[in-house]
DNA sequence: TTGGTCCTACGAAGCACTTAGTATTAAATA
DNA sequence: TATTTAATACTAAGTGCTTCGTAGGACCAA
């Protein structure tokens, strides 16, 4: 009975998982399990049956190689980077993404650096849009 | 048995009641749920325990008036956007907040005139730091 | 006073998430 | 071949979230 559990969001513990496999690209149980932070004390198993539902949930797709399934991403961070922020823009920033950059920037916390870095961004899509 | 169960971000239920306890500033069970989307039907019983929660979570404090209780929000909205906004920093874009501003200003649904205003924004930031 | 209305407090069901143990199977090794 | 190693599949316990029902109390009207 291998029904299709879908969820659009990843749990606490799969974006943990799916933070390492965006970073090796692909991996197998024992490949997350050993990239998992050191304090991580997560059993052989436990892992396994992450990975198998975030299958399900088609967070993931595997292969066998020999014995052993290899899991890769089935979307990119950078698309579940942009899904995560329009949800959180709706929920708690009233639909206008603008308020959100608003928020960040006028925290403390972000270094001089960081807000050139920002605003040299804007300007070049700024400029592109000009062209 | 009243005891603190203390935890860091809203659920999503929670998110919601807090979106409009921010709207109203205060308000009973019978206003949160009066300023429910239409087509939420909830109960006045779910309504009450979820804010009564809330309170337990010192999410919200409530005094009360004649026979009911009023609720009022325990922290700001801002303090919560920039808290929520830090800890998806933290998870999704490996603590830069820089790069979770790049990946906003780079999607589309961004108009720009909302980039101006973030331009300006920063600049006013960025001046600021200068004096 | 009695019945209805509106509130709070408590308890419980259903579900998802997290974790790990057991059983089974397949490969590797001695 | 027999044993050990390592993987998968399944099951289950514990917890938290969401929802609602029931019980009990206060107030108001007939």
């Amino acid at each position: 009975m291998r029904q299709k559990r879908k969820s659009e969001f990843l749990t606490e513990v799969e974006l943990e998982f799916m933070t390492e496999l965006w970073a090796m690209g692909q991996g197998t149980v024992r490949d997350v399990l050993d990239h998992l932070a050191p304090g991580r004390n997560l059993a052989y198993t436990s892992a396994a049956t992450i990975l198998r539902i975030m299958e399900q949930k088609e967070f993931v797709t595997s292969e066998k190689q020999g014995k052993t399934f290899v899991y890769k991403p089935a979307l990119a961070k950078d698309a579940y980077q942009s899904k995560t922020l329009h949800d959180l823009s709706n929920k708690l920033f009233d639909g206008t993404p603008a308020s959100m950059v608003a928020r960040l920037v006028n925290d403390k916390g972000m270094s001089e650096q960081a807000l050139e870095e920002i605003r040299a961004l804007l300007d070049r899509r700024l400029t592109e849009n000009d062209s």
